[in-house]
DNA sequence: TGTTGATGGTTCATTATTTGAACCGTTGGT
DNA sequence: ACCAACGGTTCAAATAATGAACCATCAACA
């Protein structure tokens, strides 16, 4: 791996827990050497990528990233575009929406909505790493990816999230297959036990899924009509998004939509 | 300077007039040579910094900046803290108010907000660069920097925007002199010749400035009255901005701001 | 149909940069 | 006064970056 590799690692270690990290610390998550960690952090930082702050000089992510992102939603209005969508679809269902995307091995939220109605719901945060195997959103997403990519998505080890989370690589494909017949993807108290999810996948151009949208529902809540509910105004909101950004929805995956009930 | 540094500078050569651009102009415009340039890229591409598009396979800012951003937010809500305010201040003096904020050797627009009130009003938009030398929001900034920095930033030669831009290094710092004993910049017609604005410095710790607060207004709409309210205006919501971010308005410029008419 | 000139991408010997153990100066706790 | 941890620096050795020349492909054009 190049230096460049390693020092835009070293962004990925900021977490939403771990907003601002020393440089010793840095060394040792990365396990780069601290004085090459000194070096890259403060290439970045002269890029106002990071930026260090304190008496710590403990580092955190710099203004400079705001401006990237605000050029690239200009550029490509992915977020700002499917924002009103992603907030009437949260309303008609009541519940949380969220939209993430695939950033290679990773599935990001990058948006989501709360719904005005109910006083419980699911709680959400931007820029949360989504699993593949434990979240509708994921397996949605794998779902109407090619076999070689899903492989190696799901290379490593599943993580027994809650009681009821499928860990085992080869059951997980068959729900996939089940996914990938209804065009949509549901799960019950696999990524956290209270709650209870139905996502669909989004495209751009080509059959391959980029992201998904998923809808998040206390399990007290769901009933049978509610997720029907749900399944329905999904499908709308996804063909939504995906003519709003300029892609089209594979032909097979709108007929399943409409035979879904 | 070393190849992270000149992965990042391939990143400022996407603009909004140039948002994708293609691997030989990219080498073009960068000074490198074109294999480096590409191997930059695969990197930076790797890790979902930019992304490849199209047919012609340019190059365009990827997802993981609006992952990063998002991330930034949450642990410093620069933008979302100020939003309202700057919406308040738009409100309140009927034009269009914006947020720049140094990063480097460059002033970034990060917000702005318009007025619902006029049919004309200046415009703007996200992650523009303003010109130090030739805005209230530059001069604003300058005016409270240390010297050292000021002769830096202004080393470059001043470009003369329009007819009436200050381009004499010299007598631009007397006029910083006069921004610094009053604590509020004003131009018109420095930077876009029917836009006249006024700014104030924002602060976090310390006397150094770190960004500007600033509205825009169409010159035939300016008068004595309006200006003065916009200057009150301006201090209130710069003072709550700064307080939300958790700073400190300098006591002297605080003492500046009240002698303010 | 062959020519030209542009594109994105690759190769590999040369070269310059990155690397990391050991170091320094500070700080905070005991 | 001591110790341990911090951020930061040094410099010979090791490694990765570099760039001229190279393909393959495409579009325009005669």
């Amino acid at each position: 791996m190049g230096t460049v590799g390693k020092a835009l690692d070293l962004l990925d270690l900021f977490t939403r827990q771990r907003a601002q990290v020393g440089l010793s610390e840095m060394a040792r998550l990365s396990g780069l050497n601290k004085a090459t960690c000194h070096r890259l952090l403060t290439e970045m930082e002269s890029r106002g990528l990071v930026e260090q702050i304190g008496p710590a000089r403990e580092y955190r992510l710099g203004p400079a990233v705001l401006r990237l992102a605000a050029l690239r939603e200009t550029a490509v209005p992915t977020r700002d575009a499917a924002m009103p969508v992603l907030q009437a679809l949260a309303r008609a269902t009541g519940e949380t929406a969220h939209l993430s995307l695939r950033e290679g091995d990773k599935l990001v939220t990058i948006a989501f909505a709360y719904a005005p109605t109910h006083a419980t719901k699911v709680m959400m945060e931007d820029a949360d790493i989504l699993p593949w195997h434990a979240t509708s959103s994921g397996q949605a997403v794998l779902a109407f990816l090619p076999d070689t990519e899903v492989t190696a998505l799901l290379a490593r080890p599943l993580r027994r999230l809650t009681e009821v989370t499928e860990t085992d690589p080869t059951r997980l494909r068959l729900r996939l297959k089940d996914v990938r017949a209804r065009g949509c993807a549901e799960t019950a108290g696999t990524f956290e036990s209270d709650a209870q999810s139905v996502a669909v996948p989004l495209f751009l151009n080509g059959d391959s899924a980029v992201g998904a949208l998923g809808v998040a529902v206390p399990v007290n809540r769901m009933t049978p009509d509610r997720q029907t509910l749900i399944r329905r105004e999904l499908t709308v909101a996804a063909t939504e998004i995906i003519d709003l950004w300029g892609g089209q929805v594979p032909p097979a995956v709108t007929a399943l939509w409409q035979r879904l009930t």
